[in-house]
DNA sequence: TTCTCTGTTATACGGTTGTATAACAAGAGA
DNA sequence: TCTCTTGTTATACAACCGTATAACAGAGAA
């Protein structure tokens, strides 16, 4: 006996720019709900539009997510970059605010966490993002080496740039978790003091 | 005209047992099919028990993943006491012995990655599991400090153990997520390096 | 203004989810 | 051998899942 609903007032959007909002509905949701809580109703709640929407730019939900690792991925690295070029131009200020830009936001982030451990969880059932997760950190060791080698030009940096990536994973990992037992000022000079362990000249 | 299926057999466990079978199976579903993979059914299928009775034993799955979390946690920081007692009894060989095992099974496993970034996920939406992930991490910094105290007493090793833990959860992680550019030898020389250049004496 | 294309919505489908419930049977105690 | 307790199974339920499909309507082209 109930009257049927009027059809839902909706506009046509820009094929990028719809993609981009599912992106970021994806992210989002990730960072609040959680895999477990993600799912294509959730997302398309988020971003405003009908569940049946996301088909329509996406093969499916895995394909959206892994789409939404790229994404973040290339932000995140972004961000690195900016911050490493407004630096002083020496390559001890260079590195230094790489270290400090990891451990404050957007970087240092509890929704970015989230949906970092959403990917990383993903890397074992899904090849798709296993592929884009060794892409992403060779990417991120390329950026440090070249730091590195900026400061001590000849010598092999691999060994170097690995443990740095690990540590300030780690001190990323406990920061944005919430609750850790350090101020992101901190993991900068913890960072820092380790790597004039290393290069005596910082 | 379907003939009614016979009862299944089954024999009554003792309470302890089946707890423990019902926290190994959601441990191992964890592992293998992930957090967005792993149901009621699907933990109880592992564990050879009909899906009704997990609700015997436990108030709910979220009960089920939070005293998994406490298991695994504590065989985690057995696992590591138990290289430590086992290494020649100067500071500078348990300490060792700490970080090899860090890096060498069943430590750095791929399943128990699997299962503790389910854990890690879980943090933000459920305040049991945050609850459980500052107490574990804490009491693993207390073992560092200790170990770090007995090489170089007096000296405050707040800051030096939350960077070992730091580096040590980076590089873990990046060995349990498979493809890493470096070998365990390579992770425990990076970790005892970083160590020597901090305590001299190493 | 009208036409046409297609981005978008609404709805339906079979399968799975976590939980609730009652019937059953294993195994200890008498 | 019998009884009784209760661990265990089987089944049911509403809610949700990802996907498929057809009808609708926005907005540029003519």
């Amino acid at each position: 006996m109930q009257a049927k609903e009027p059809r839902a007032q909706f506009h046509r959007a820009p094929a990028d720019e719809r993609r981009l909002a599912l992106i970021d509905a994806c992210a989002a949701t990730l960072a609040r709900k959680g895999v477990h809580g993600t799912s294509v109703r959730e997302i398309c709640a988020t971003a405003g539009v009908s569940p049946g929407l996301l088909r329509h730019y996406f093969s499916g939900i895995d394909d959206l997510v892994a789409d939404t690792y790229a994404a973040i991925g290339a932000q995140v690295q972004a961000a690195l970059n900016d911050a490493v070029e407004a630096a002083d131009p020496t390559p001890e200020a260079r590195l230094i605010a790489y270290l400090t830009a990891s451990f404050a936001p957007p970087i240092a982030d509890a929704d970015l966490l989230s949906t970092w451990l959403a990917f990383w969880s993903l890397t074992r059932t899904d090849a798709k993002i296993a592929h884009l997760h060794d892409e992403i950190y060779a990417e991120n060791r390329i950026t440090l080496e070249r730091l590195l080698d900026a400061h001590a030009p000849g010598s092999d940096h691999r060994l170097t740039a690995i443990a740095l990536t690990a540590l300030v994973d780690g001190l990323w990992l406990e920061l944005s978790l919430g609750n850790a037992p350090f101020t992101p000022d901190e993991a900068t000079a913890l960072a820092a003091r380790w790597l004039a362990a290393l290069l005596p000249r910082i």
